[in-house]
DNA sequence: GATCTTATTGATAATGATTCTCGCTTTTAC
DNA sequence: GTAAAAGCGAGAATCATTATCAATAAGATC
């Protein structure tokens, strides 16, 4: 019997209390930031997760310019993001332009199997007023 | 507190070694690459060097996604980066489009302050044909 | 429901990249 | 030339993340 099982994912109550805290949350979390929230749950089960989660895509790794990877529960498909660099607030961008230019540029160098990772980053209106 | 250090750089030969085993280089090396390849500068100067030229702007800074920074000698002015996911290869692009496309999307949002971050990853032609 | 297999957990040690410390060495200004 | 301060280097310290491994619990089977 092939072994090579698509590896099996268990239910269990760590993984799900950690999707729902990033399924009530508008902002990307770290690791740290959601192990403090659920702290019935392991640091080491956290970081687990998350990179289970996003291997099967149910959610988005961000990556902070200081190094750290934020996660957040994305709608399905490819999309961007726009990011408050004041508070974290993150909006999904459905609108990508970008397919076309990255190919146009992959085949002016002799590029294969191009994809391309963009980000905005900004200020959102919230946080622009509050200063 | 901010990074910002208006104070005075010296000419040193470490940092003019840093600056020339970039400039020799078509892919982007990290602070460990460069360490070996000049024994004679301590690992704690190339960090050092590397984080101030990337501040200076003489240098741009690349994260790969294992988490590791990067460097290479870019030329001046705004570009982003077509990088060659197996050789680490650096093609620079300076028709960037992405402008409109950022500033459009932030008005909508009420975003201010808006700048984008985009890179495009794939195989150059020399890996392609190698496999 | 009892039992077995094994994915999953969690406390902690380990890793790897980067930064800090601090005494010593150069640059640069005078 | 001299002296103040930027810069250096070796190693300690930090920070995020990953590995270890015994104990636990999910899902299948009887």
């Amino acid at each position: 019997m092939p072994t090579s099982n698509p590896t099996t994912r268990r239910k269990t109550e760590q993984r799900a209390a950690i999707v729902d805290a990033l399924r009530k949350n508008d902002r990307a979390m770290t690791a740290q930031e959601l192990h403090d929230l659920l702290d019935s749950v392991g640091l080491a089960t956290v970081y687990r997760n998350l990179g289970r989660l996003a291997e099967d895509g149910e959610i988005d790794a961000i990556r902070r310019p200081n190094g750290e990877t934020a996660y957040r529960a994305c709608t399905a498909g490819h999309h961007h993001h726009l990011i408050c660099r004041n508070c974290g607030l993150v909006v999904e961008l459905h609108d990508c332009s970008l397919d076309d230019w990255g190919r146009k540029i992959a085949d002016k160098h002799g590029f294969v199997g191009v994809e391309h990772q963009a980000e905005l980053l900004g200020t959102c209106e919230k946080c622009a007023n509050r200063s």
